[in-house]
DNA sequence: AACTATTTATAAGA
DNA sequence: TTCTTATAAATAGTT
């Protein structure tokens, strides 16, 4: 975040990730302690280094916290189910996020592979349609973003128009003036002039940039 | 840090102390995944907001860190009802899951957008029409499928007419013996038969089954 | 939820 | 490691 942007992934040099490693675990203990501060919050973090040593940072006691923790994950919403229907409840999610995964692998395979991915015919169902739904929220975002160019456009086409009136004046007052000069000058053709009915946009344009 | 300094202490106002945690929140469980993915550590997050509510981060499942702080803190802990374990095991398995399902979208999205963000028209235009290629090459390859399978059943087809005309020879064989017998009978109307055009093809399905 | 003016965090270099 | 410093990120106050 300084001196250049960096990707979040791993960093291999180990002396550099040492180093990020000590700075980053320091300013995410400040936070942590911060956020407890400020909000009123009770905050336990721990730390393992890939070398496996522990740093931790808790408000109250990483005991308590922990069993706190423990109480809290396991009531969930506090409906007081039957904790098989729960246990039946959290495999079918399982289940249902195991199949998106699937859908969403054999789509990396298909695109990445340019084709040579899956063999069903059902899965290839299932990825045909996550793709037109893609399709169809990203055509909905083009339209967004089309509308708003529009307005935008519509808007700079107001400002030009009332700029070209005023420019429009501005000629025809020039005009009289040439004209009431012309008369006064001997040889009318010596000084050619642009009537304002053929004076070229582009000098409006010109001038009126948005 | 913004639009004035603040000092690290305890909001008062409790709108503002609200907004303040979702912001920190965030920002906090944000740094915490940072650290753990560009130093590859193993992190532990858990905050209770004033009012209770918990909001976690676990980099390898909170079940097996709290575990390994146990062990490194060298401190007893009350042994879990085995019930409990089930569904906090299940809930981390959900969360490892939607996490796959988070870096999944990722790639996905950065490979069919070939590594652009995507919010401006153009991009998201490229992004449509490599949607749209990708599902026309499902379809093709459905297409494949289809015809494939098609060209076996026609094979089917062909080898169910072969067999079907053997047993018509078979039939008719056995037609003209039948003929044969029933001539030698007194009375032909006691053993009414099938004529070989008479003979329902389900017989000849039920045999050829493929 | 967005937006910005500032503050803070921090990557790279010494 | 620790300091420095230019720059990226977070965020306080505002709309």
């Amino acid at each position: 975040m300084a001196r250049g942007k960096i990707q979040i992934k791993r960093i291999e040099n180990p002396v550099h990730r040492q180093v990020t490693f000590c700075k980053r675990r320091a300013g995410l203990l400040k936070k942590a302690k911060e956020l407890s501060v400020l909000c009123d919050a009770e905050i336990g973090v721990f730390i393992f280094s890939s070398h496996g040593k522990l740093y931790e940072l808790a408000t109250k006691g990483m005991q308590g916290l922990i069993e706190r923790y423990m109480k809290c994950s396991l009531s969930g919403v506090q409906t007081q189910q039957p904790r098989d229907k729960q246990i039946m409840d959290l495999k079918e999610e399982i289940n249902t996020l195991k199949h998106e995964i699937d859908v969403l692998q054999t789509g990396l395979r298909y695109i990445s592979g340019g084709g040579a991915g899956t063999t069903t015919l059902d899965g290839l169902n299932d990825l045909e349609k996550h793709l037109e739904v893609s399709v169809y929220q990203i055509r909905l975002t083009k339209m967004d973003i089309m509308s708003q160019e529009i307005q935008s456009l519509k808007n700079k086409e107001g400002i030009m128009k009332a700029a070209n009136e005023h420019l429009q004046e501005k000629i025809d007052e020039q005009y009289g003036i040439n004209n009431t000069m012309t008369s006064m000058l001997t040889d009318i053709d010596q000084y050619p002039l642009w009537t304002h009915t053929q004076c070229p946009l582009t000098i409006q344009n010109e001038i009126y940039r948005f």
